[in-house]
Formats: C-alpha cells, sequence, structure tokens
DNA sequence: CGCGTTCGATTACATGTGTAAACGAAAAAT
DNA sequence: ATTTTTCGTTTACACATGTAATCGAACGCG
C-alpha cells in the first residue's frame, strides 16, 4: 500500500483521531489551501486503496484509517534504506548522527535511548 | 530535483563510477530487468530534468552525474523526516534505534558513533 | 412540500512514472 | 559501397498523482 504525498496529509488527520467525517477533515486540512474538492478526492482514493474505510452515518459518512500509522511508517522506511541504504538500516543511522546538528541534550538522549537497546539484548 | 524509483537505479550506477557510456550503464543495471530502450529513457529524463550531464564522443555520449549523490540523499531523507517524523530528525533516530534489531555490536559502532559526534561539541 | 444546501460520486486534466517500441542517422562490418 | 548494427531521439501507453469542477441525490429550512 502506497499512500502518495497529498494522502498523507489526510491519513495524518485520521491517526490523529478518528472517526471523523469529511467536513471535519477538510476543516483539520484548512490551512494546506486545498478546496474541499480535493480533499474528497484524496478520501476517495485512499478509500478505493483500502487505506481508509467509513460507517455511513445516513447521508454523511464516518471515516477513520484501515492501516495503523505504524504500518506505513514501516513500509515508507524500509523503502527508503533499501533505496537510499543499501538495506542497512545501520548505514541510515550513522548517516543521521553524522549528517545532523545535534544539540548536547539530543545526543544525551540518543545515547540513552542506545543503551536501552543493549539492555534488552543480554 | 525529485528523481524517481527507477531513475534512482540509474543515478546508482553513475553515482559509483563516471563517466560511463549508455551501452556500459546498460550492461551494468542488466540484472534489473529492464530492456535497454528502459534504460535509455530514463538517461534521456534524467537529462531532461538536469541530474545527469554528458559530453558527446563520436556518436556515443559519456554520462555522469550533475548532481552529487550526497545532495539527493539529503533531500530524500529530509523529505521523509519532514512528512513523516514532523521534522524532527532525533525523532526518526528515537525510532529507528528502537525499531531496528541491531546486534550487541552495532549497537556498539552507533554509541560510538555518537560519542564522536559529542566530542565534536564542547 | 418545494428549494437551496450538502454529500459523496463521477469526470477532468496536466504532469510524473514505469516500461518499452519505433525511427532516423551514423558507424561498423562485410 | 551496401548492409547491418548501434546510438540517441521520438512516440506510446497505462497507471499514479495533484488539484479541482460538476452532477445527482438526499436533507434540512422555510
Amino acid at each position: 500500500m502506497q499512500i502518495a504525498d497529498a494522502e498523507w496529509r489526510v491519513m495524518e488527520v485520521l491517526w490523529q483521531s478518528s472517526p471523523l467525517t469529511a467536513a471535519e477533515i477538510i476543516a483539520a486540512l484548512a490551512d494546506v489551501g486545498w478546496t474541499a474538492a480535493t480533499v474528497k478526492t484524496l478520501l476517495h482514493r485512499l478509500t478505493k486503496k483500502g487505506a481508509i474505510g467509513f460507517e455511513a452515518e445516513g447521508k454523511r459518512y464516518s471515516y477513520r484509517p484501515a492501516v495503523p500509522r505504524k504500518a506505513c511508517v514501516r513500509e515508507v522506511t524500509r523503502s527508503l534504506v533499501d533505496r537510499v541504504f543499501g538495506g542497512e538500516p545501520l548505514s541510515l543511522l550513522e548517516y543521521f548522527v553524522k549528517s545532523t546538528k545535534l544539540s548536547p541534550d539530543e545526543l544525551q538522549q540518543l545515547k540513552r535511548l542506545v543503551e536501552e537497546q543493549e539492555g534488552k539484548r543480554p
């Protein structure tokens, strides 16, 4: 299941809170600058590809995600790792550790995270 | 400059060694299962979007990247961080540290990388 | 009980992408 | 020199994507 850029914006809204009616989703995306028609198209496409589902409440639909965010994140990250980092997550990690300007505090947090992982693997 | 999936395969070949003729690039991509025509189309599109350049050597062209891999990697990673991790690289790092099954050795390497960064920020 | 409003569905259309064949010219082979 | 091979260029075509207007039906207001 591949979710395009514009579609992802819609998914984020639903992952954050659901179910929502189309009107509510359109409202939540007001700052993006799309017309209502555009959002509806995206809802339609997402429905067709099975990324979201809905229950009809009278005339209106109430939409909700049909796939968890986790799964989608796993897919896009995996695709990036495969495409750019030779399938090696460590390679991506190295890239980010080296190329990102992390504050001392963030570095501290990161080190703690790594240590936690070490703890989990005796 | 956005480089599509198929195009990226071609770029990788050229980033690894250049300049190369179309024939050499096609050969390098033999295992992908594309016909020569497909690779030529991709070379054409990449040329048009300025991602690669070429010098004509008689009839044949010798292609080479016009944009460094680094720049493209920066772009795609940035786009992922923005799209999925709220623009926070640390958030992506956390996700990968937690969700990837790293071996004790890899964890060790990773910790060392973090410590190196700490050293660089006195 | 009509009529405008509101929904979702359908249609639109330009551009990007995957994948490839056809074409015309030049180079290589015979 | 003529044929064949080889290049790059042009054309092809289906599906994805961004962005939106239109349409038919149902709902609520007056």
